[in-house]
DNA sequence: GCCAACGTTGGC
DNA sequence: GCCAACGTTGGC
């Protein structure tokens, strides 16, 4: 099993609304490097759900891989934000996969927090001028940070 | 709202 | 292939 950390920003799409949904289509990331992450996730995968633009900012829940390579279909919708002409339908451009709730932490782990705990190296969420928005996390370190989040 | 970081685009 | 211009992300 791998791990690997989500951002999303909570005015687009937030951990309540995926306890609400139960299940969602990760759609919208349109960055190679993001994407080849996305390819190498496997069904059974755990993701940190980091909220980004978010007071504070930080991890706050936990989802499950449940589906893999998934077409996006906002890439050949002309009417999406997320729309990209240049995407063949017979080779699309853009995967993506379905990730499941788990579990919502209350209180998460800040930003800061993450910052305190764990090193630029160990987690990539904490380096500074990350902009990517899928992430791997060391066992290790994901295990680390599940110890702390359920306050063992 | 500002701005640093960094990915993408396109002219050459 | 270089690199300036531009766009986006995301913390603050």
């Amino acid at each position: 099993m791998n791990y690997w950390l989500l951002k999303s920003e909570p005015s687009v799409y937030s951990i309540e609304d995926l306890k609400r949904d139960r299940k969602t289509l990760w759609d919208g990331v349109r960055n190679y490097q993001a994407r080849n992450f996305l390819q190498a996730m496997t069904i059974g995968d755990r993701a940190f759900f980091y909220h980004s633009n978010a007071k504070p900012p930080g991890i706050v829940g936990l989802v499950e891989i449940t589906q893999t390579n998934q077409i996006d279909p906002t890439q050949f919708d002309p009417s999406h934000k997320y729309y990209d002409p240049q995407s063949n339908p017979q080779k699309p451009r853009w995967q993506t996969v379905e990730v499941s709730f788990l579990e919502q932490f209350t209180p998460g782990l800040t930003l800061d927090q993450l910052k305190d705990r764990y090193s630029p190296e160990e987690l990539l969420v904490v380096r500074k001028g990350n902009r990517l928005s899928v992430l791997p996390v060391p066992e290790p370190i994901a295990l680390r940070m599940l110890r702390e989040l359920r306050g063992a």
